[in-house]
DNA sequence: CTGAAAGCGCTAACAC
DNA sequence: GTGTTAGCGCTTTCAG
């Protein structure tokens, strides 16, 4: 394989037989540049087959044309069957796709990883950074933000009072307006007995939702059954066979995921209960698996991908230097009725 | 926010009271470098939080340490829930943390970004580039391979003898003989009206599978019935009717992935079929759903994510520059039987 | 073992 | 309009 040489702005230029700087003006699209040699350098560029070299570019333009997004779990979580990452990068690809900057997906699970992530930031190979998924209180987007990388996170970041004083800002869906709204529905329906398979309490998706229900089983003057998940089919499954267990009368379970939800309809199922007669369920997210499981799942959804939008946008403003942004965007989130529930 | 003047080498050997040379082998690792300036200037570096600029180490070393994974796809289909993707990216993103290089991935569904990707490579951005889920007879890969730089495909490139002799190596499973194993353990189970729902057929995995299917009913002298699919749920469902409407006899389905084979499940359920005492299915990836599918679906297990890991490692060798590397991988399939067929 | 100096390829003032 | 020039921050000979 031969690694041929690649032309430079210089080739370009001697072939063209005009200035280094001329050829750079025709790249870059300025508009003094007269057509006759704008078309001399064009044919030129094609002969030669030449594309600027990014490295030299960014060194001096300070700028990448690319953007992370950084996902702080493995490349197994990010890939497994959990439909909130590919729904996030979905929102973002298409706005960035939209400004022709360049995605670059980062899975930082490990120690190691986040280390390199951060490395891989600073050293400047993106020109700023978005985090989705976030666990506890990562200090890594303050830490990229104080150092004057634009960054934003989807999903409130869980920190108190920021340290740094740096505020990062974020767009998050209304976690708990939606579980009150769906554990409402159940009460108003006649369940007097509702648990929950509640979320990874490092997350705020999983705080949130579990507040939800709380706040909604209070108001109602019922009793809390909660079981903790972490968000996969297995987890639900466990964790639904642990709330009968513990209260074989139960008459409703709120789930915190469609996934776990699933897992839950799977684990009631082999206990003889029947979904809605004997046991309600509702879960949250409304993938499509929702639609499709058996009996179709209520659910509340929540819109990712307008939150990946929304967050590429909001980074893109930021990059640009536009002021008065808002700290928070928060998305609405909606009840939607099936069998189930 | 402050936009925080970086550090650069020459501040750092100031500090240390050495070179930017002797800070530059420092920072590099160098062994020569005696341990009492090793010491002084490993603290200059923390002191003033000193990472070395990308670009400009780029420049100069023609290295990124960063490797491109190109899915000619839209970021919709990407991150759809065809678990092929996550699988594939899963096992890539193993192999290049292992090596503690960067995964940049790129989807190139549209005109617009298929270019826009290719100039991301030629501009030098990385290091190699990988391929998934190609289309057709995709130029790129031969183009790119042709411009020097390290490429590698997962799933045999759609081509006729390269046009500039460039072949392009790659990793892919054994679709022919998995399906074959299929398609022979409903004929040795007694069907004899053996349909298939066939994948696109722009595309290895949708050629091959076809193949495979037509071989071994050729083999068995049974006639052939094809509808085709591109992969998705809702193909299934629609092909699946199709199938029944041709022929409300058949008695046995092959189908080339485990969405559309959810897909065919529901359509014969809907149809008033039992499966599989009426209607016997196979379905082609062996993704979780599989088992959780009612009935629990019999498939043909293929490796995706070893795929995924042995295209990077075979890369990272190439970029390495390692001789007598192999052109072709094949790894192997393997049927798995659950209650459906 | 360490420093000096020469670029890597490009953009952006600044002249003309 | 177009060319000249001065770096961007780093690595890497080549002397010493």
């Amino acid at each position: 394989m031969v690694t041929r040489e690649r032309p430079t702005l210089e080739a370009v230029a001697r072939r063209a037989g005009v200035s280094r700087a001329t050829v750079s003006r025709v790249v870059n699209g300025s508009t003094s540049v007269a057509a006759s040699i704008r078309e001399a350098v064009t044919r030129a560029v094609d002969e030669l087959g030449y594309v600027p070299n990014q490295a030299a570019r960014s060194l001096v333009t300070q700028r990448t044309e690319s953007i992370a997004l950084i996902l702080p779990e493995t490349a197994n979580r990010v890939f497994s069957d959990d439909l909130f990452f590919p729904a996030i990068i979905r929102g973002v690809g298409v706005e960035l796709e939209a400004a022709d900057k360049q995605l670059v997906l980062m899975m930082a699970g490990s120690l190691k990883s986040h280390g390199r992530v951060e490395r891989y930031a600073v050293a400047g190979h993106v020109d700023g950074v978005m985090f989705a998924s976030m666990h506890g209180e990562d200090p890594l987007p303050g830490t990229l933000a104080s150092l004057g990388i634009p960054v934003i996170c989807s999903g409130r970041p869980l920190s108190l009072p920021n340290l740094r004083g740096t505020q990062v800002p974020y767009v998050d869906v209304d976690h708990f307006g939606g579980v009150c709204a769906a554990v409402r529905h159940l009460v108003a329906a006649g369940r007097r007995r509702i648990a929950t398979i509640a979320g990874p309490q490092d997350m705020v998706a999983g705080i949130d939702r579990l507040a939800g229900y709380q706040a909604t089983l209070d108001e109602a003057g019922l009793a809390q059954h909660v079981a903790l998940g972490d968000f996969t089919r297995e987890s639900g499954i466990q964790a639904m066979r642990t709330l009968l267990a513990d209260d074989p009368k139960l008459d409703a379970v709120f789930v915190a995921s469609d996934m776990m939800a699933h897992g839950a309809l799977i684990a009631l199922k082999d206990a003889g209960r029947r979904v809605p007669s004997d046991v309600a369920v509702i879960g949250f997210d409304d993938f499509e698996i929702s639609r499709y499981s058996d009996p179709p799942l209520t659910t509340v959804r929540q819109p990712i991908a307008d939150m990946g939008r929304t967050m590429a946008r909001q980074l893109l403003r930021l990059i640009n230097g536009e002021h008065g942004l808002p700290d928070a965007v928060v998305l609405p989130t909606e009840l939607v009725v099936r069998e189930s529930a």
